[in-house]
DNA sequence: TGTTGAATTAACCATTCAGTCAAACTATCT
DNA sequence: AGATAGTTTGACTGAATGGTTAATTCAACA
């Protein structure tokens, strides 16, 4: 009974988030996510009382699964700033190439209600972070404080902080948001996307050391593990 | 008479922009527009026989207004690669700048549909090239195509072209497709994020040289006008 | 095997919304 | 003024869809 429950709520859960993925919340039919669970449309309101109740629990772990393994990468104190960079890259596209759709949905459904935002920062990133006084919030700030005081120390071109950190997040995430354009105009398959794509995380960690290092030599390179 | 149903077309062209860009087509409501045109339902009807014609005919010009322009420059002749990807950066960011809804209504109904860029690109973007043999399909490619002789010739550092188209265009239109985003972790008000964005245009031509010339150095820099 | 509470279902309800229609209005020309 | 063609409008329709309900099934246990 308790097992036949719990299943039946991730089967839920499962089909809700592959629904909603595809047609975001508006677009989304109760009747598609039942089909989709192979369940009755009255059952899914048996287990969650409404749609946006529903959304709201699918879209809170897609936000997380999104956002937290980049902001571990990017407050992590036993990685060298490098290191981090590195690991921020290969992680984010990682995420992004086993789920194709996460990153539009989450930008557009972030998009059509920005307060959700403060909630869902402040709702469950709090497992991270916290041991000092950097709040989850501060994560981004606090690393781009970072690349300024290695450029203070003469280590790094003068780059804005917050803009290179962007430009990474930017050349990590916006390929996938724009798929079907990429595919499009570079003549791709499915599958040639998918190598693509993959073969994308080094060129950016390249790009990404060129734009910041001084005398960056892609041969010699930076420490790809351990502490630099 | 001709005079006021002209008129009232481009209003309602402005209003269904408007509401479809804050909306999406699914969320957009036939009345809203009409409201935002001060108009009657009936006669956005009588005008637009249906929504998804009304649609199409404000997302193809969105579409071309996102497209045309960074088309023309991949392929202007009368500009060196240097200084086209000069002026593809500043020519994207301006775009964005005076359309902060555009990037991310391109990319979410793109994606819901992306069948539509077939006739989006054959239907009326025949206006550029024709010239010689590349059809504006190919521009792109071929775009990349001439970055691929600049590193045979020795004069770039070895990057792939097409990773490197790519993440030009990501880091100028991520940003706006992630605003809210930027907002909210870098703590900006509508003015911050917009004096930011306008920085960020020399700070992502800066990223682009150093990534693909050799020996880049931002001060003594490349022609920013001029044949180089 | 009968009782109980949880899970499932078909049928139903209420609302929203794109699209229609016929009547009314307006401008222009004769 | 009357006729004509183009435009506007309120009222309406039908389909889609989120949500409810009451009856039924099922599993566990005494």
């Amino acid at each position: 009974m308790l097992k036949k429950e719990i299943q039946t709520e991730q089967k839920i859960l499962e089909a809700a988030r592959k629904v909603f993925q595809r047609s975001g919340i508006g677009g989304a039919r109760m009747q598609e996510i039942a089909d989709e669970a192979e369940i009755n449309k009255a059952s899914l309101h048996y287990y969650y009382r409404s749609k946006e109740k529903l959304f709201q629990t699918v879209f809170q772990e897609d936000f997380h699964q999104f956002m937290i393994p980049q902001f571990k990468i990017m407050r992590d104190p036993s990685l060298s700033l490098e290191e981090r960079i590195r690991t921020f890259i290969t992680s984010y596209s990682e995420t992004m190439v086993e789920n194709l759709h996460l990153p539009l949905f989450i930008l557009h459904e972030i998009s059509r209600n920005p307060d959700r935002l403060v909630y869902l920062v402040k709702g469950k990133m709090g497992m991270i972070a916290d041991e000092d006084n950097v709040s989850e919030i501060q994560i981004p700030t606090a690393f781009a404080r970072q690349i300024r005081e290695g450029i203070n120390r003469g280590d790094y071109h003068e780059v804005d902080p917050e803009q290179y950190i962007i430009s990474l997040i930017s050349m990590c995430v916006f390929p996938f948001a724009g798929r079907p354009m990429v595919k499009f105009f570079f003549n791709k398959d499915d599958e040639q996307y998918r190598e693509f794509m993959q073969k994308r995380q080094d060129e950016i960690i390249d790009y990404a050391f060129r734009i910041l290092l001084k005398g960056y030599q892609p041969g010699k390179s930076v420490a790809s593990k351990g502490k630099g």
